[in-house]
DNA sequence: TTTCTCACA
DNA sequence: TGTGAGAA
């Protein structure tokens, strides 16, 4: 399909469609006169893209995902590579947690009343 | 209708 | 991460 059939049955604008491919989140081929066209599977590629996007990850992180994760959203089946990828990701939010924590804490004191 | 690029939030 | 506009 092209990319404005692939974009009315997503949901998701043709300009961002582009995006996500540039990205490396989305494969087309390109028939003679250079557009590009979709398989029918994209639909589904597409919706877990959003549904990743949504969960707070990246680009980058999802293009590493999107490979080996199969099936029909929102689950994904998880290989490996996605599970040492999502680990590493919530490692990356505890730390972050952590450090706000600790400035949300002296920030508070500050306050001497209440907070 | 699609393509791309530049610029911007 | 996501959009708008202009030109082909």
């Amino acid at each position: 399909m092209l990319i404005g059939e692939l974009s009315r049955r997503t949901g998701v604008s043709q300009r961002l469609l582009r995006y996500y491919e540039e990205q490396g989140l989305l494969v087309s081929r390109r028939d003679s006169n250079g557009y590009r066209t979709f398989d029918d599977d994209a639909v589904t590629t597409v919706r877990q893209i959003r549904a990743l996007l949504a969960a707070g990850l990246s680009t980058q992180v999802i293009g590493k995902m999107l490979p080996c994760a199969t099936g029909e959203l929102p689950e994904l089946d998880m290989c490996p590579t996605v599970v040492a990828e999502i680990r590493r990701e919530l490692a990356e939010m505890d730390d972050r947690i952590d450090t706000l924590r600790l400035r949300r804490g002296t920030l508070a004191g500050y306050l001497t009343v209440d907070a």
